[in-house]
DNA sequence: CAGATTCATTCATCACGTCAAGTAAAGATG
DNA sequence: CATCTTTACTTGACGTGATGAATGAATCTG
């Protein structure tokens, strides 16, 4: 058993399987009786009296303010509430050319951002500028105490998981078979864990998002590329090799748009925002638009913008039904940088999720889920965060 | 603790979640000695002398005949093996007009089968004639005794998991929300599970097929329509409502052939064996053409089969590479009433395999597993089986 | 033959969670 | 208003089920 919840003064807490599912089970659901919790553990009460004591007395859980709630017969139940504050993670997401970085706490509230360019690729200059943004962000804790960093998330598109600190292969970034979770733990003194960018933001919703209390949903991003996180049976599929999720070349159709590995009509030809702006642009001959003016376009009614938005709506409503149809998760969470086109292909989407989704069933549901521009980082802190409560 | 391991003269025995693993681990991965379980799963040598005890004593394991094996330093291990002749199961496929049922050991071997055209689809005539088989199967052992029938299994394509014994939907039988399991429980006093065919399927290739020893795998089946079954994280993929592996409809090319929804170029349309004959037949404007007529064509290299089964394989190739870019499985197997076709299109299938496969990825391996007819009933008894030994 | 090595068993021990009993704190009831 | 009911929580004895250490067993090695 490790030692996830030691701190200075108080004997580090020894944790069984029972204490690790009820920190998380109060954690993720929120504050929850003692009796409440052993209900949805199948624990005895008594138990849940035992287990939670030590997490009291070292200030990781406390007992919430005894709020006059719903008048109920019986002795009134007496939530519990984890302490968020009692510790600390940073999460780093790495791109092509630019390094974002937040710190966190317990629940996975942002309270501190960073992000600078990156110099180049060079390992050691990468190295450098994580172990400086860590430091910027830990640092000098104005006026009063802060819990020490627990743990560091390091998310990157490729084929990267917790369960190993090598990077495999990361085409943007151009590195394979990189340890670079130990190097950075060596640098920085504190555990640091890997992860897939896509998947790392799929915890998020796992944990904090809209997929907390469904065992099993997807979540798909739009941005640069596309993305898709899968939870199963309560946990992320993470695939061979780390290679779940890459509906990225979903073939659409075989005459449309063209991406850049020259397949044509396949997701990312229609859904990844450069293809879209340069699509729009292209054919209004008008390179300086930005996605977000042919967004504002389509929004306007132009008639160019608005088929290729709609296009992309319905090749995006196929990748969800596609997924939905082979997984069958209760709910897909739609999110990613640009997420905010939804509004824009709407029908599209729906009526092509309708038409795909396989006749016995009935289309899965779909939330739409704003993107914050740190919630990549966000996404490496979950990562870390659950790394450390569930094998810490 | 259920009664799963009970027998006339001996006691029963009492089952923990150690003796559970123990015993479906030498049951699946083959006689082990007690050193090597024990390694396998994490217990302590002699927590596996403790466990297995019972299991001796009861006569469901036994020590292996001291077999000249390996010459290798040190005692000589004592391989465990299960006696797979005590315990007996029923599975049972429905289709919508007809029943196949064979009786199978612990290990799955098929002892004895049967088979009769459904009368109709009136619940009251199926349940007497599913009674009826049980019953032909079960009856006067000739000499011998045989061990009591443990469980039933009834497979049906349609929404419905052993975890409960409501058929949901099945299209094809006319059924909705019927409590078939509770049924045929109460008529033959043996406990009853219903599960989807793919997915009973599946789980043969997951403990005594393809899948052994690998934690993810999918099921892809070829024959009247399009099957798929998935294994992640070494549990069954149902899917919400029972919906998962739908890769029927998936959209090939929206200009293809047309299947019984008026979906142009979907993967049935392309794949199931139906559709592969009346393309052929129709083509040549031969009506009587079988499905084995049509694949002798091809193997001749006609050129209209040939160029059917092509895009046959072809069409196959796409939803393999599909499934596996986005669930990341360690094996694809294919098999079903019509695998026995892959040998005419192989290379069809590999080349589209191939060219939908995720550039990030190297191809998921698949391997071609050829079809008994009697493998769908064999299916709804390993669902028995395994609901048996994991929750009875 | 003693030594090394690996497998298997025995038995004391112990960790972790349940059970039973009791306490606490409210609303319901007459 | 005293008492009952209901639900929440706590406490300490207990038991189940696994571990660890010591031992024995069976083989190859030199």
């Amino acid at each position: 058993m490790g030692r996830v919840f030691s701190q200075a003064g108080t004997s580090p807490v020894r944790l069984t399987d029972a204490m690790r599912s009820v920190f998380v089970e109060l954690l993720v659901h929120g504050p929850l009786s003692r009796a409440e919790a052993a209900r949805r553990l199948a624990l005895s009460p008594s138990a849940l009296t035992k287990v939670t004591k030590p997490f009291i007395e070292a200030g990781y859980l406390r007992e919430q303010a005894a709020g006059e709630g719903t008048a109920t017969v019986g002795r009134p139940s007496q939530p519990l509430e984890v302490d968020a504050s009692r510790m600390s993670f940073v999460g780093i997401k790495l791109t092509a050319d630019e390094l974002f970085a937040v710190r966190t706490d317990l629940a996975a509230a942002v309270h501190a951002e960073t992000s600078r360019p990156l110099i180049d690729h060079e390992i050691d200059n990468v190295l450098g500028q994580i172990v400086q943004a860590i430091a910027d962000l830990t640092g000098d804790p104005a006026g009063g105490e802060r819990p020490p960093l627990s743990a560091v998330g390091i998310s990157l598109a490729g084929t990267a998981t917790p369960s190993d600190p090598v990077v495999h292969t990361s085409p943007f970034l151009g590195w394979s078979q990189l340890p670079l979770g130990s190097l950075v733990e060596e640098a920085v003194g504190v555990p640091t864990v890997l992860d897939n960018d896509v998947r790392a933001l799929t915890r998020v919703q796992q944990w904090f998002g809209e997929g907390v209390g469904h065992s099993s949903f997807a979540l798909i991003t739009v941005g640069a590329g596309i993305g898709c996180g899968l939870v199963i049976g309560d946990r992320l599929v993470t695939g061979q090799a780390g290679a779940a999720g890459l509906v990225g070349h979903l073939a659409i159709d075989d005459r449309g748009p063209m991406c850049e590995l020259g397949h044509r009509g396949c997701a990312r030809a229609y859904v990844s925002s450069p293809a879209i702006r340069r699509s729009v642009a292209g054919t209004l001959d008008r390179p300086d638009l930005t996605f977000d003016d042919c967004l504002a376009l389509a929004r306007d009614g132009h008639p160019v913008a608005r088929r290729v938005f709609d296009e992309a709506g319905s090749a995006l409503g196929q990748v969800v039904a596609t997924v939905a149809n082979i997984t069958g998760p209760e709910l897909v969470i739609l999110s990613g940088e640009a997420v905010h086109m939804y509004a824009v292909c709407a029908d599209a989407f729906q009526t092509a999720l309708a038409r795909h989704t396989h006749w016995t069933s009935t289309p899965v549901r779909v939330v739409v889920k704003p993107f914050a521009f740190n919630e990549w980082a966000r996404g490496a802190a979950v990562t870390a965060l659950q790394h450390q409560l569930l094998h810490g």
